[in-house]
RNA sequence: GCGGAAGUAGCUCAUUUGGUAGAGCGAUAGCCUUCCAAGCUAUAGGUGGCCGGUUCGAGCCCGGUCUUCCGCUCCA
């Protein structure tokens, strides 16, 4: 464990040296849970998200995709209870560390009174909370002196506002303004927008809606690199099902799920269902994908059967009515109507993928030579159909008509992949770099080429190479990289 | 958020008890030409995380702060 703890902390260095990851306003010592993804990092997680994207609207017919935006009506998060469940005040104790919600330490207090002074502290609590009287409550506290369960002491931190969303105004006079939250998921855009793709895309049920997008939690220990950052991206769909077929789909997604990630390189060993014991309010049955990442096993993926809770608490919030009509026919023969549909969600992280992949990828190297000394390199074996650069191609000797050829063939590469050309030092230092940004393929423009157009391919994984003639460079890496 | 540790060049690290910073690698330019990082020459880079205090003088001592790591805690 100390190893890969240590292997971690390579995986970050190397991310940040070679234009993976940089800490956010690192400039300014940086912005803590919050990274940047540099020129590297920004294309292999666009590839990563296109994968995805992919997957889900084009090679399934019935799965579209769209675009919410970040702002959304506040209602949405009182629908969705998100303004309820995360809001609360919170207090710890400096001895025992411990965290209590607010609310929750004065009703047990409260239990330990007569009824007369109960009921009274229990007004001016309720007053103070109305207020969002931090301070208050935290006299309060100390008046009644109420005491740690644990340290049994009145050693208390100043009360905290204890909300997971961010919040902001719109509009441009602060009196006059809203507040508003930065969602804290993306799947409330796509909940509120049933109706709207159900009718204008003629969608029958089942069909999904997919998003891939920006989502803030305000964490309180955000930690683990970009596992768990302030603002991630998530990529989500959400499936809407007729009611009582939800285990169904469930099941559908789960497979396919699991099956998307090996397909992107994630050996299955490294994957695992975590089925959750306790389930949210709005779930019947929700399960994690987990990888095991280098500091254990943790969820990469969610999957959720949500039942018809959102879009019935949307109905009931904005007063519309949500609802689908169902022409297919039943077993008795007749149509099964109207009904608020069931909705299996599949939420996976991108920058957990990211981090995924990374650190499978990482590898450092060390073997013997010919002549017996030893050897080494660190590599990326990014598969090649997700790396972000695809090919480089590399006059061996920058004169003799050599740079003149291999720009030709970068002209005849670039609209269809992403190459990177570099003349400068020997060539093995220049695979080097390539392996350490992950480029699978090198393509060597030597003097034998200017006698039979032939080039050398060398392959990142294995180090082999092979001559091969120009004109097939093209085709063999578009291959290589699907 | 609590406790512990750390922060010197892009990276890895030096700088004997306080006397105004060095190396290797890397980078850039040029030379060389050689299919797996290690040939030659030159150049660039640090207000020692930041702010303040003690001192004639602080990278070094003290306080605060920011960031990172480790352990708790939290994670709809």
């Amino acid at each position: 464990m100390a190893n890969e703890i240590n292997n971690f902390q390579e995986i970050i260095s190397h991310c940040k040296e070679y234009g993976y990851i940089f800490q956010s306003s690192e400039l300014y010592d940086g912005l803590s849970a919050v990274y940047d993804y540099g020129q590297m990092g920004a294309q292999l997680k666009k590839n990563l998200r296109d994968e995805w994207w992919k997957s889900m609207t084009q090679m399934h017919d019935n799965i579209v995709g769209i675009d919410a935006a970040i702002f959304m009506h506040p209602t949405v998060w009182k629908a969705s209870g998100h303004v309820d469940n995360f809001s609360d005040p919170m207090i710890d104790n400096k001895d025992s560390n411990k965290r209590y919600r607010v609310d929750h330490l004065i009703e047990a207090h409260v239990a330990t009174l007569d009824k007369e002074s109960g009921e009274a502290l229990i007004a001016e609590m309720d007053k103070l909370l109305a207020a969002d009287d931090l301070a208050g409550l935290k006299s309060l506290i100390e008046s009644n002196k109420i005491k740690c369960g644990i340290s049994k002491t009145c050693n208390w931190t100043d009360i905290r506002q204890f909300n997971l969303m961010f919040s902001t105004q719109i509009g441009s006079v602060a009196e006059e303004a809203d507040t508003i939250y930065l969602r804290p998921e993306t799947a409330q855009g796509i909940f509120v927008n049933f109706l709207n793709v159900q009718k204008t895309g003629r969608m029958k049920i089942p069909f999904g809606i997919a998003q891939t997008g920006k989502a803030f939690r305000n964490e309180i220990v955000a930690r683990q690199f970009i596992f768990r950052m302030r603002e991630f991206e998530q990529m989500e769909m959400q499936f809407f099902v007729r009611p009582g077929t939800q285990m169904e789909w469930y099941n559908y997604w789960k497979d396919t799920r699991k099956k998307w990630h090996e397909s992107i390189g994630i050996p299955t060993e490294k994957l695992r269902f975590h089925d959750h014991v306790k389930l949210a309010h709005y779930a019947d049955a929700a399960l994690d994908i987990e990888f095991e990442f280098p500091f254990g096993w943790k969820e990469l993926e969610g999957i959720h059967s949500r039942t018809d809770f959102d879009l019935s608490q949307h109905a009931k919030y904005s007063k519309k009515k949500i609802q689908y009509f169902d022409n297919d026919l039943n077993a008795e023969g007749k149509a099964y109507g109207n009904y608020t549909p069931f909705v299996v969600e599949t939420s996976v992280g991108l920058d957990r993928l990211f981090l995924t992949v990374i650190s499978l990828a990482y590898q450092e190297e060390k073997w013997t030579k010919e002549d017996g000394t030893e050897d080494s390199r660190v590599v990326l074996k990014i598969p090649a159909k997700i790396a972000p650069t695809k090919l480089a191609i590399l006059p061996l000797l920058k004169k003799d008509g050599l740079p003149e050829i291999a720009t030709e063939l970068l002209n005849e590469c670039k609209p269809h992949f992403h190459c990177f050309y570099e003349e400068k030092d020997a060539i093995g230092k220049r695979y080097r770099r390539m392996d350490a940004i992950g480029t699978p393929f090198c393509v060597t423009i030597d003097h034998q080429t200017k006698e039979d157009n032939t080039v050398t391919i060398r392959y990142r994984d294995t180090m082999t190479q092979e001559r091969i003639p120009i004109s097939e460079v093209k085709n063999i890496v578009a291959k290589g990289c699907m």
